[in-house]
DNA sequence: TCTGGGGTCCTGAGGCCT
DNA sequence: TCTGAGGCCTCAGGACCC
């Protein structure tokens, strides 16, 4: 264990929540929860405000909107948090080079690698400087832990949140462990909690006390192992920049359990084509196959096949997928399927026949799927595959939501119109899309509806949060970050997916759409407001 | 309206090989 | 030739994290 609390774990505070709230004026101090809006949706983030009527991550979103009905309701725009994620990692590269990111809101920063901090008054001016120059070309806030370890430098950031920076100092870290519920430690969740509670544990204190004999024979050995270590606060996990990837996976959940055997071979094939892709982006191959199966009861079953090669050829792995399911009893429905390759290699050892046979006999059969990540008329009346971002109704009404042209608006997007300006969509449904025109800078904006077809509106890329400094003058040294890339809009996110069946978003945020933002759009409230109307 | 998506790691059972 | 032990690999499931 180091003896200076030169650890730094930073966590962005309900970044995609806040984020939405610093583009667009009208949230701002209001409730915001980011996620699915689909019938099976979670909540991915909610804003501070929404987290007083109960709401947290990974709530089913039904459940959010009965404990926060008048909250907004956005999708995701990962494009956009991206983009701001890439300018906070290159302030925490700048400190050091050994940057750990956990997520697009979490790293780890080694600061005496990077020679920025030795002791504990250089390290928390390091962090102070730091969430300065965050809020400087975000405008979003973030939490600082400092320690000498992983694992109590993220306790320091979650005592610190929100919007402050706590320092543990070497030497006091098991006095204030001792009290803390078991939950505090990382790898103990559910599951662990309550076996450790069986074992009349309760606090980090009562672990140390019980022995790692105890633990190992509650838990098992790595895990008992780990857990005793840490709770006597050893933790000597190295801050690690690069990490290779083990495996690459994706899945969709369906707004509706899918019955028909036919159904569930199509949607693999999909998936396996897509997970392909995902692998080959990556310039990755594997070896082992895996196929993924949520029944209509929430069981989870998967079953795997390890080849004699790594392959990134999706004809080897749709026959695979394909293989692995006739192992699989799908009467009853399916809520989940997914395909990913595990064992992973930078190179692909060619199958020749496979290639063979994919140039004979697939480029006449396969359309160039997904190319434009546009609408997919084909399958309008079919359930929607993107359960989780997809839209409200599911079932066979999703395909006919789509505007008359093929646009979609979904909650959250970013729009601009022709005589109105930048604006972002509130709400769309039954023909209609709601705008509200406002930007980053100026006032809470003003609500206008359209006919979704409207020849005036079209998608636009996310505006930066902080008015651009002039050329050169940027407080964090990173280079041109201030703009989100283009690929950073709403559309575009979730890998094109959910363009198909999304269609207009959720007749949605009925919250929002009687929101008090037309009044407020009369008073001139100074840029860049923080307490907005009302 | 119960429960997303993309990961990592661990455990235990069973097969195969030496 | 048979048997047992031990190591390694594969497979399936569970827990956890963000």
């Amino acid at each position: 264990m180091r003896s200076a609390p030169t650890i730094l774990h930073l966590d962005m505070d309900a970044f995609y929540a806040s984020a939405e709230q610093a583009s667009k004026p009208s949230l701002r101090g209001k409730a915001v929860v980011v996620g699915g809006l689909g019938p099976r949706g979670v909540v991915a983030t909610a804003s501070y405000e929404a987290r007083v009527f109960g709401v947290h991550s990974a709530m089913p979103m039904g459940q959010a909107r009965r404990l926060a009905p008048h909250a907004a309701y956005l999708v995701p725009r990962f494009g956009f948090y991206r983009a701001i994620s890439e300018q906070v990692m290159g302030l925490l590269r700048a400190l050091s080079p050994l940057v750990e990111p956990l997520s697009l809101d979490e790293a780890f920063v080694d600061l005496e690698a990077g020679g920025v901090a030795r002791d504990e008054e250089s390290a928390r001016l390091t962090g102070a400087k730091l969430r300065a120059d965050i809020k400087a070309v975000t405008g979003l806030t973030g939490s600082v832990g400092l320690a000498a370890s992983k694992m109590l430098a993220k306790i320091g950031s979650e005592q610190a949140k929100p919007d402050g920076l706590v320092v543990i100092p070497p030497g006091t870290e098991r006095d204030l462990l001792a009290p803390m519920s078991v939950r505090t430690l990382p790898g103990v969740g559910p599951a662990t909690g309550d076996h450790l509670r069986r074992g009349g544990i309760t606090t980090v204190g009562e672990i140390a006390e019980a022995g790692e004999a105890e633990l190992v024979r509650l838990l098992g050995k790595a895990h008992g192992q780990a857990l005793y270590a840490m709770a006597l606060a050893r933790d000597e996990r190295p801050v690690v920049a690069e990490r290779d990837t083990k495996s690459v996976s994706v899945e969709d959940t369906y707004d509706v359990d899918i019955h028909d055997r036919v159904r569930v071979r199509t949607e693999v094939t999909r998936l396996a084509e897509r997970c392909v892709r995902r692998l080959r982006e990556a310039g990755l191959s594997g070896r082992t196959i895996v196929l993924k199966v949520r029944r209509y009861d929430f069981s989870t079953l998967t079953r795997s096949e390890t080849l004699r090669g790594p392959t990134d050829d999706p004809v080897v792995v749709r026959e695979a997928a394909g293989r692995l399911l006739e192992s699989v009893d799908t009467t009853g429905g399916v809520r989940l399927l997914g395909v990913g390759v595990s064992g992973l290699a930078d190179y692909t050892q060619e199958d020749l026949f496979a290639q063979a046979r994919l140039k004979a006999g697939q480029a006449a059969a396969e359309p160039p799927e997904e190319a434009g990540q546009g609408p997919r008329p084909e399958e309008a009346g079919s359930t929607g595959p993107p359960g989780a971002y997809g839209r409200g109704a599911g079932g066979a009404a999703s395909g006919e939501q789509a505007a008359a042209d093929g646009r979609q608006w979904r909650a959250g997007q970013d729009v601009t119109h022709t005589e109105f300006g930048p604006g972002w969509v509130q709400g769309s449904g039954l023909g209609r899309v709601t705008v509200r025109f406002e930007t980053p800078q100026s006032a809470p904006g003003r609500v206008r509806t359209f006919r979704a077809e409207d020849p005036g509106l079209r998608p636009a890329d996310p505006l930066p949060l902080i008015a651009g400094p002039d050329p050169g003058e940027d407080p964090g040294g990173d280079p041109g970050a201030a703009v989100p890339p283009p690929e950073a809009n709403a559309g575009a996110s979730l890998e094109g997916r959910g363009a198909g069946q999304d269609s207009s978003s959720v007749p949605a945020s009925s919250s929002l759409a009687e929101g008090p933002g037309a009044s407020a759009s009369r008073v001139p409230v100074p840029p860049p407001a923080t307490r907005p109307n009302e």
